[in-house]
DNA sequence: TTTT
DNA sequence: TTTT
């Protein structure tokens, strides 16, 4: 048994990618507020990074924007990649099964407009995306994560 | 809101240690198997830190071994330290708030015997080892953990 | 082990009321919707009841109305009372433990008047309300809870 | 979100029946002890009752038995039914989405025999069965489960 | 109607 | 007896 339940607020807008086969991918990251203040009396958040996959990473991309709140069922995952130096580098995150997008505190609000980065592309514009090397490219902003890592 | 409940087993036997101001910690790594194997056909495991604290780390110390299986309720959370080369280094990893013995699939059983790693200082030991300098001194492994990382 | 994390809307508003000795008991009723349509096609929810004590059962008092949303944390209660012809009659509730206050699509909103049902005695009024013979009297509608059920 | 996660231990042996459409249905109580002891300083228990359908009620009619201990995922599902008086009943039960069959305490262990109840009606027996005119006779203990609470 |  |  491995299951997470969070409610927090994003950081920041969701971002979308692809893999090389094209599979969707959306990381984001949810502050969560802890109950109590720490011994000099401020209050902390932890920061805990999301994964979700597929369909999922759809809906998120559209739905979620910075500042809003979500309630993420998931499971912890722990995975290492080796960084540019060749250093093994481990990553636990949470693989999200289920993303519940609730009112929220607002958040700049608004139309959707994924911008590049977002777009999904039809196979078509995949292919392209292939040839081009790296799917990564269209965020400039690797996340280390390979076909390898499809969770089904 | 910020739940985690794990079922797994020991990766190692526990190893619980003190913070400068003498409140026990332990620390051990659950494994947990995937539900699927993964598109190599194998099977795979999440690792996951789990620390616990004062009375349920001693009870973790106390009844948990190597291999055997608990179920763990508690919390994501977050820290960054700053490591010897004074790089901040980002850690995630699960408070436990719970933890329930389960029959388990052995482990090497029998008594418990923590050797001086785990001998819980009295007041007056406690303040011999404050004088040592280094309270983690006795297992030759610092955890990173400080008394600004007590969670109460 | 008995976890419960639920999310959903208030069919009604709470009820506050306080038992033979005066501890304080809100009771509410989520309605929660079920993520599939059933075979005919129609969305349906599940009706589960809640029970708050104490101080939470005061937050739920003032925080929460008909139509609100909220995630609540709590573990499965299963009761036994006798009706009024004898017969014993089982009710399995949720226990809250911790509640947070969401969003929600709306609710009439507004102002916190709770009326008569919901003022808190002090102690000199919870003697007068003993005396009264029935302290549910307030509301006109028993719940069966008496402070044999506290948990705590 | 409807979320419920259950450690216990079973009251009876699990019983299997089928629907008339012929889908596997087993139902078990699980007993959870409760953390604290009440007024009266006992020891009480919760009594949860379970559903699990299809693949997961064969799963849980051959690996558990009366005093095993389990672990259940699962929801809250709350139904109504018109007992023999015509009188609605509320029922409020956990369907087991996951089974993890862990070491337990015991119960008397040993083969697999579930008799006739527990036996699998091939197609043809199931006609049979259907003909009977109540599939839930090789039990004699209806559950008033019929096909519409089928959960998928 | 209850388990370890 | 139900909510959005």
């Amino acid at each position: 048994m491995n299951k997470v339940i969070l409610i927090g607020n994003l950081t920041k807008d969701p971002e979308l990618r692809y893999t090389p086969n094209g599979v969707a991918v959306t990381t984001f990251t949810l502050a969560i507020n802890r109950p109590r203040t720490n011994q000099a009396g401020e209050r902390e958040a932890d920061f805990i990074n999301i994964v979700a996959w597929q369909k999922l990473a759809d809906l998120c991309a559209t739905y979620l924007r910075k500042g809003r709140q979500a309630a993420v069922e998931g499971r912890i995952q722990t995975r290492s990649y080796d960084n540019k130096e060749g250093k093994k580098v481990y990553v636990t995150e949470v693989v999200a099964e289920n993303v519940q997008f609730l009112g929220g505190k607002g958040g700049e609000g608004g139309g959707y407009d994924p911008g590049f980065g977002g777009m999904k592309p039809s196979g078509g514009q995949r292919d392209e995306m292939d040839a081009f090397g790296d799917p990564f490219a269209n965020t400039g902003k690797p996340i280390n994560i390979s076909d390898d890592d499809l969770p089904f």
